[in-house]
DNA sequence: GGAGATTACTTCGCACACGAAACATCTCCC
DNA sequence: GGGAGATGTTTCGTGTGCGAAGTAATCTCC
């Protein structure tokens, strides 16, 4: 993935408007913490022979012991093609299987081998758990605070985005002289 | 249309401790804004017929005049393997020069072509105007408190991982069994 | 009940992204 | 000056990640 656009939105954001307080620590904090919890999965997967994905694949389908490939991808937040992928290795290493739904035969159940179960129940220790245990620190209020405000932060820019508000793959953006 | 599938998704990730309020959106909103802002680089350069990081890699060839490799795998935070591919499709695009020092003939000097400078200086916009945009939405209280809880979140996790108290790709966590 | 739209998934082609190893060059130190 | 090691770049192999097009199954609506 390109953590390169990072560099890009970072360089780009040191123009903060007067009235806000600067919010350049804002964005660099996000995507900070992205990278990292990217790093550390990939470190703790890696432990395991996994890669990032995977594990995540194996600790989606561990509770719910199967998912169709679809709420797969909606769950790691990848798309369909990228899910076929990552699935098919899995299986190749034995890990999952795949099985196609009775009810809905366009449908495939993803569910874990037996193989894929021992890993999953040998990592204990869930990737966002790391961002659990660092929240966990903050005061109840800093973490309320926190959650508010971002999840609003996220909510207005889904709004924008189904609006066509932003520039896409499809829209065209606008400058507002 | 995927409001049915957000239930489930915060069903089964919904363990939150009971002193500190469901964490989970927080992670969720972080993935979101990054993953989004993403998109919308990607949309941005598109319309140019360039990719995300190719699109950094122009701006930031762009005051500098000339970057060595390394300097702009520095810049754009991304590995020299990674750049010299980006660099070698830029170049058979016509975009960049690679021209070798004759100071230090290992390294390799990238430039603009024409092209690629006219294409720089016809991209205004930036990415991250979006984010501003919503940030500046945001109340001044609100914003100050994002800015406070979230840095010192980064922080915090800055300091686990310098303290090696997560796991990471290089610091193999040497099994003391 | 059947044509046409929709949905679920796969295939394909491309562009990152990274680590390991190969390679050329430079630096340091004797 | 010359060898050992460091540095800059590329090559290679693997694994995402995505959109477009393809295929099969289901749904909708007349």
């Amino acid at each position: 993935m390109s953590d390169v656009v990072n560099s890009e939105l970072e360089s780009l954001m040191a123009q903060a408007t007067e009235d806000q307080p600067d919010m350049d620590g804002v964005v660099e904090a996000i995507l900070y913490l992205y990278t990292e919890s990217r790093r550390i999965t990939k470190g703790l997967a890696g432990q395991y022979g996994l890669t990032g994905p995977q594990l995540a694949v194996i600790k989606m389908l561990e509770p719910k012991g199967q998912l169709s490939l679809s709420e797969l991808s909606w769950k790691i937040r990848a798309k369909n093609s990228t899910v076929t992928g990552i699935v098919d290795r899995m299986e190749r290493e034995g890990l999952v299987h795949r099985r196609r739904s009775k009810q809905d035969r366009r449908v495939v159940h993803i569910s874990l081998t037996e193989k894929g179960q021992a890993l999953a129940s040998d990592i204990t220790i869930e990737p966002v758990q790391i961002f659990r245990t660092v929240l966990g620190e903050l005061s109840t209020r800093d973490a309320r605070d926190l959650k508010r405000v971002l999840t609003r932060l996220a909510q207005r820019v889904r709004e924008l985005v189904e609006e066509g508000a932003l520039p896409t793959d499809g829209g065209l953006g606008e400058e507002d002289g």
